[in-house]
DNA sequence: TAATAATATTAGAAAATAATCATATAGTAA
DNA sequence: TTACTATATGATTATTTTCTAATATTATTA
């Protein structure tokens, strides 16, 4: 039933799962940026750059403007830094539950 | 230098991003649920249930315990669910920035 | 109009993923 | 122990993604 829009959440969370995506969208946290600071940034070939930026204006993430020769880019919803933001704080709370596994077993030596 | 935690990140996303997992996870929503009860209520094969479970408990988004002959899921994190309504919330953005366009157009005819 | 700079698109090979199906394990009941 | 049920794993093939290199497009300047 709700098929549809299952499907329309897997494609949006597709076009963030690569890790030059993740990089550009926190390259545009701090506003807009050219294509080519990306590219400069991220040391990157320009049309891998441009691909995956093609990928996140598909999905509607992002959207540009042109000014002279340049194309600027910026996020389109704020949200999607929230998503972010929401996606490391469950990595850091994995990471802290390892964390708390390896203090709290029995000690080595000495202890029961 | 974050290269690492953006593969991180790209990674926790691409565990997210298939329909049948997203589907999953709102199942678990409701709470705990055996396989048994997905492979049911989800039409799908119980092999290909038990590979989608296994991506996202690679991923440590769930984790199981046994109960008799059953296997129990539950989501482990449930800023995970926040995730999912965040997405949401963009995608209507989405389509009510579509919308707005549509409404918005100069009217085909008796206006200028 | 020709030349140049910035970006986008396309094609094809290589790599990563997914689907399918068969088999394996583990718990339970007889 | 045998048979049964629920679940997991592995191998194979099919499909998608991604990267690189080459080419195309668009705006600018000469």
């Amino acid at each position: 039933m709700d098929e549809r829009l299952f499907s329309m959440e897997a494609e949006f969370f597709k076009a963030l799962a690569h890790p030059t995506r993740v990089r550009i969208l926190k390259h545009l946290r701090e506003g807009e940026k050219c294509v080519c600071e990306f590219t400069a940034d991220l040391d990157m070939e320009q049309s891998n750059t441009s691909q995956h930026l093609a990928i996140l204006r598909k999905q509607d993430i992002v959207s540009y403007r042109k000014e002279g020769l340049k194309v600027i880019y910026k996020v389109n919803y704020p949200q999607v830094f929230e998503i972010l933001d929401m996606v490391e704080d469950v990595l850091v709370s994995q990471v802290n539950a390892t964390l708390n596994l390896l203090n709290e077993r029995p000690k080595r030596r000495g202890g029961e």
